[in-house]
Parts: structure tokens; C-alpha cells; sequence
DNA sequence: GGAAAATACTTTAAATCTAAAAATTATATG
DNA sequence: CATATAATTTTTAGATTTAAAGTATTTTCC
């Protein structure tokens, strides 16, 4: 049945599948736990959804990286990339965000099925507050990684993110 | 204003916040990678949503574990703080589930406010042929670590999930 | 040029999710 | 007993989410 058999552990060594699935858990109860907490700062703080703010994040991290060679701002199908959600989503959030006019579509002269989606002066004011603080809370949530070990989990979880999806190690 | 001021980073180096901004949303995107490359696969082989998984190996969890002190089954409130998710949220899944006979509440005779939900037999069984292909897919999604990694990761995000919320290093 | 395929976005339906309020039952306190 | 407080779940309203279908536009390919 399996192609390539898989290395089999001893009989009564704890399996390295077991161990992946409680990696997963913890992983998956780790995330929940610092999104919890900082929707929860958001909404309170800064009556904003976490949503809106991770919308927000992606425009200004394109907006304000000076020089990246992509133009400003993003549309739909970036950003729903971006943020890992599914397409129909993001109109939703757009639209919340656009009727606070914090963020405005624009239509690009090239393509009319698209458009690009900046944030406005006041949603790029407004961001710059509350991404000072969520850094902040971010850095008092991971305040048990220090930078070595930090650098050591963003390698180690960098391509996960990419390598997914694109067809594992099993055909 | 703070009561322990914060080691200064050398101007220039890149402050340790900025460096945990970036672990935070690699972790997130690994979480929402592999979260959303389960549920497609749950939803296309088993026709079962994400959450409802996620109950029902809670359930199993507690079922399984023989000897563990505690009572088969679990009641509302013990789902929601495990699985990490709003009370009310509970509700709707449980019902669906409990629709499909997957589950069923059970009313203990001490307190009449809460119930028990259980899996059923036919739950149960449906179950341990789901967790079987959904440890294969973790297995594989995480083939990049191995035992030892896997090891330190779980160590290093165990205390996370539990001190979160519990009021950070600042008051 | 023109049909076919691909792309970009929206809309729809159903499920999930949070936060807050409401309903019910249990427990403590005077 | 009576009232207050706490605990457990449901309900409600609104936002998010996915998947699938629909619309409009662009690209590809003959």
C-alpha cells in the first residue's frame, strides 16, 4: 500500500505522529490564546475588530515599506492571500472599514474587474496608534521567547506556511 | 510610568519587540495554513466541519483517557474553555452534532443548569476513523520537525496558552 | 476577430464566532 | 424563608468565515 514504507518506531517508543499532533494542539491553543487576548484589547481599547485591524496591518506594512517595488495599497485578491481567508470574506471587512472611511477603493485605469484598496490619512493616523500598542502587547504576550530563540521558532515556522498546500511529502 | 523599566535594545539592532511582532504572525499564519488545510480535508473526505471535529476529539479525549479522575463526557462550559472558544458558541455546534446523533446531552441528576454531552456509539466510532486520517495529515504537514524539535516547541508554547490572560509581565 | 479559459470581485447560504443580555438553577447570607 | 450572588446555558445581534455560485472583465489560443 504505502510507496516508500515509513521508518517504524520501536514498540513502545512514544510515535512521531503522536508527538506532530500535540505539536499541532499546542500550536493551534498558543494561537488562539494571543488572538483571543488581543481582540479582546482591541475592541476595548481601540473599538476596533481584529479583523479590521489585520486589514489594516497588511495595507500599511505595503503602504509604508517604502521602496519595495509594489505600489501602494492591495486588492482584494492580496490581501485575501495575505491574511489566509477565504475571497468573499475580505468584501465584508472592506466594507466596514470603507463606510468609517478608514480605508478607500480606488479603480485602476488597467483593470476593471479590480481595485486597489488604500488606507486613507485617517486610517493610516489611526493605525499608527493602535500598532504601537499591539506591539506592545504582543511583546509582553511572547515576553517568554528571547530574540535568540525567537529567530531559531520564525525559521522554523517560516516555510510552514508556504510548504502547505502545495501538495506534502505523500503523493 | 513603568515600574521596571525595559532593557533598552542599542540603537540601531533590531528591538526584541519588533522580533516577537514577526514570531507572532508567522505563528499565525502557520496556525491558519494548517488549520485551513484540515478543514478542506474534513469537510472533502468526511463531510465534517473544522469545529465539530474539534468537539468531538475533545469529547474522545475524555472518554479515552482511561482513569483520568474525571467523569465521561463534559459539560458546556468545560467544551468552551478547552477548545478555546466563546460560550454561546458552543451551543449551535453541539446542536448540529447532537442532530446528526454524533453526540447526545445527558442531564445529571445534581444540577439540573448544566448537562453532559457524550459521544454517542455511532459517534465514537465515526470518530476514531476520522482521527486515524486527521493524524496522517498532521504528521505530514509537520514532517519538518522531528522528535527533538517537536519536543522543544511544545515545551516552549506549553506555558503560553495558560499564562495568557492571566495579566502579562506589566500590571 | 472570437470562443474558451482564467481572473477579480460580489453575493448567497450555512456555519462559526464573539459579546452581551436573558433565563434558569444553585448557593450563600441574613 | 427571602434576597442576593454566582454558575450554567441559551438567546440575540452583529461580524466573520467558508464554499459555491454568479457577474464582469481580461487573457489565451485558435
Amino acid at each position: 500500500m504505502t510507496l516508500a514504507a515509513k521508518p517504524r518506531e520501536r514498540a513502545g517508543a512514544r510515535p512521531i505522529s503522536k508527538q506532530r499532533l500535540r505539536l499541532w494542539l499546542r500550536l493551534l491553543r498558543a494561537a488562539r490564546a494571543i488572538e483571543g487576548e488581543l481582540r479582546e484589547k482591541l475592541r476595548k481599547e481601540f473599538a476596533i475588530t481584529l479583523p479590521q485591524f489585520d486589514v489594516m496591518a497588511a495595507l500599511a506594512r505595503r503602504d509604508g515599506g517604502k521602496e519595495t517595488g509594489k505600489e501602494a495599497g492591495m486588492n482584494m485578491t492580496e490581501l485575501s492571500r495575505m491574511l489566509m481567508v477565504s475571497n468573499g470574506n475580505v468584501t465584508g471587512i472592506i466594507d466596514r472599514l470603507a463606510a468609517e472611511k478608514l480605508v478607500q477603493r480606488q479603480a485602476p485605469a488597467s483593470d476593471r474587474r479590480s481595485f486597489i484598496v488604500r488606507l486613507t490619512p485617517k486610517g493610516a493616523a489611526q493605525f499608527a496608534v493602535i500598532a504601537k500598542a499591539h506591539e506592545g502587547w504582543v511583546d509582553d504576550l511572547l515576553a517568554g521567547f528571547d530574540a535568540a530563540e525567537a529567530e531559531i521558532l520564525i525559521e522554523q515556522l517560516g516555510d510552514l506556511a508556504s510548504s502547505v498546500g502545495k501538495g506534502g511529502t505523500h503523493i
